[in-house]
DNA sequence: ATGATATAGTTCGATATCAAATTTAATGGA
DNA sequence: TCCATTAAATTTGATATCGAACTATATCAT
């Protein structure tokens, strides 16, 4: 019984993610995880403050794990929190000095990867598969909070 | 500053392996997680028995990320081992007819999500994809043990 | 033969992740 | 006003994962 088409992208996808996760991590600075880095790159992007619930619908992971995030984060003096006025039970959280420095290092320190990939594969190749893996993970997104 | 479009292509992924292993975990039996089917389909797909580290290469794991798996499969009874009568150092993994069962469960399982991926974003969309996510997991492949 | 090196597997400590349960605070209806 | 419901965040317990260190066995070079 051969597999289903879906099923064999689904594997190559979790590959993919797996490899391509720890060939960042080896690189990171300060100890950085890729989870890290991303809390980081999305406030230097896109400015402003966040709630951790606005952060974990961002990186698409639970309330749960985004607190776990933070708090590392918050360890390596890279994101500060400051209680919300308006409602006792929120938070805003924000990027420090010291955050967007160790952001642009690790931009700095996985732009060859990239690079390397990008010639490898080819950029048009890149381009030509994001619409479908946009289509994918939107589906995904809408489907996660149905039956 | 936009961003080079193997790191959106990488994002997109991460994100698309994050949600789907989610969604397949939630309708697994037995609690069955991902990578302990991916294990057990592996044997049922290519027969015979392996070792860990073989098994470990061929999901592209660490073997330590393989001794843990296997262990939760061992207590589960759906994968059975044997010394290696020729090497003191090495083990021969097997399924068990129970772990079969489990894996035709778990095939079942997941069949509609397959099936609503495939009508919903296109089987030729699927295929068409395909070739390109092979040709970057062999790079990152290849990638891994270099510099 | 024997000592150095390589290989198979495990253990350990750290991080990410989820689901479920919990805590605290806001909101809304009677 | 007060109780029920909703919402924000945390805690807990389980699994996966990595790299590094370790044990035991096998192989290889001298």
């Amino acid at each position: 019984m051969a597999e289903p088409v879906a099923f064999r992208v689904m594997n190559e996808i979790g590959i993919i993610d797996q490899l391509g996760t720890t060939m960042f991590e080896r690189e990171m600075p300060h100890g950085l995880t890729l989870p890290q880095f991303i809390v980081l790159n999305h406030f230097v992007r896109l400015g402003g403050e966040r709630t951790p619930h606005a952060l974990a619908d961002a990186m698409q992971v639970t309330k749960a794990t985004m607190t776990s995030t933070l708090h590392r984060l918050t360890s390596k003096g890279f994101v500060s929190t400051t209680p919300d006025a308006h409602d006792g039970r929120s938070k805003r959280i924000a990027i420090t000095p010291l955050g967007s420095q160790a952001r642009d290092e690790a931009i700095n320190a996985m732009a060859h990867h990239l690079s390397e990939m990008s010639s490898e594969i080819g950029i048009a190749e890149f381009e030509a598969a994001l619409p479908f893996l946009v289509r994918l993970r939107t589906f995904l997104d809408k489907r996660r909070n149905k039956g």
